[in-house]
DNA sequence: AAAGCTACAGATTCCGCCTTTCTGTTCCCC
DNA sequence: GGGGAACAGAAAGGCGGAATCTGTAGCTTT
């Protein structure tokens, strides 16, 4: 049921007539716009132009809805990453842009903002739940970009990545701190003197 | 006013009936036992075996004195960490054994973990209030102690001891990554394998 | 084959209302 | 300076009934 669910959205494909994305589409905009709770099922099916039983004929229920508006979040946020670290020449590079894009993606990300801020209590489950899950996903992504960046020195890029990871959930999470980590410019040059340092030295 | 109460409770002295004490363990116990909200001040003060007026002449209102408590679980917690890294040989055991303490002193934390399970929506708001600053605190002792063991090199150690700090918490809520951070032997080798490479080499 | 529409049962939420409890203060006694 | 009683206002809890929402089923339409 949820791989048949994460198949249909994993290639883009499975959805011809684009009634899925546009129902998604509508989930979204009612999410982000209304927090969680207050969004009924017919809500979005109004914003999308459909019945309501498509809504459950496609999706099963309102949590899986939520779920996979969740997941192409959360696929969306992985590209971005994937996407700032492509191609970089070192895995300095890649440890620093993928911090940077981590941070920024999330910080600017309209529906995480809207239910921390609205519903928080509906996060920390969410996070427990399926936060490993997602940043599991993350951490793969990032330490094969790393692994291509630096070729078979054996480093353990995966255990990198996801410190990585924490980091940026951390400064997201609890703003308070000393990390002077207010834009671009001082996310990259703390990630740049810090963290790459957990790579191994390799060329010196 | 929330400096005196600082004050008060910094140097152990000022209160020497050990009334402050006794309300003060009245109501962790209680908010241990039964959580923060369906604790009033009447129980603690039962427990405590002082007055209701008492609590209040001494502590101003029951979100002051759950304040009071916080700030004392913090100090006990900085202590411990203190303690942990107390007198260390290198940088590196400091932030081996410093993150260790911290991992473990939160996850054997009673009222942590009450509220955490208990009521989760009141604890991210707190989070995010004074989470900075306990993290700050904490930073300071931990900083202090990387700065001992290696004087002199310029490090930055602040930034160092916040980044460990700040893998720790994100440990604490979100359990399921890839780490395997399950004893106190798993947590060390870890933090000895990856986190101390964020200090800058000296000797080699 | 799949979406739309209507109808429906059960669960949940919302609402107004009332009662209780709790908070924070005051005054007096010790 | 603490204990105790009394108090007003705020907040929380209980409780019916109404409304809404969820999830399902059956039938119609394309």
């Amino acid at each position: 049921m949820t791989a048949d669910l994460l198949a249909r959205l994993a290639g883009g494909a499975g959805d011809p007539d684009g009634l899925d994305t546009r129902i998604l589409d509508a989930a979204l905009a009612e999410f982000e716009t209304y927090g969680l709770r207050r969004v009924s099922v017919e809500d979005v099916a109004k914003r999308g132009g459909v019945a309501r039983t498509t809504i459950y004929r496609r999706f099963g229920s309102k949590d899986q809805l939520l779920q996979a508006v969740i997941l192409r979040e959360c696929r969306r946020f992985l590209g971005g990453i994937s996407a700032a670290t492509e191609g970089l020449p070192t895995a300095e590079d890649a440890v620093v842009e993928g911090f940077v894009a981590g941070l920024r993606g999330a910080r600017t990300h309209p529906l995480l903002a809207r239910v921390l801020e609205s519903e928080p209590e509906a996060f920390l489950p969410q996070l427990s739940m399926n936060g490993g899950a997602v940043m599991l996903a993350a951490r793969d992504i990032l330490a094969d970009r790393l692994r291509r960046a630096r070729p078979g020195d054996g480093e353990d890029y995966a255990t990198v990545a996801e410190v990585l990871l924490r980091v940026a959930v951390s400064v997201l999470l609890i703003p308070g701190g000393g990390l002077a980590l207010d834009d671009d410019a001082a996310v990259r040059a703390f990630a740049r003197e810090h963290l790459t340092r957990m790579l191994h030295r390799t060329g010196g």
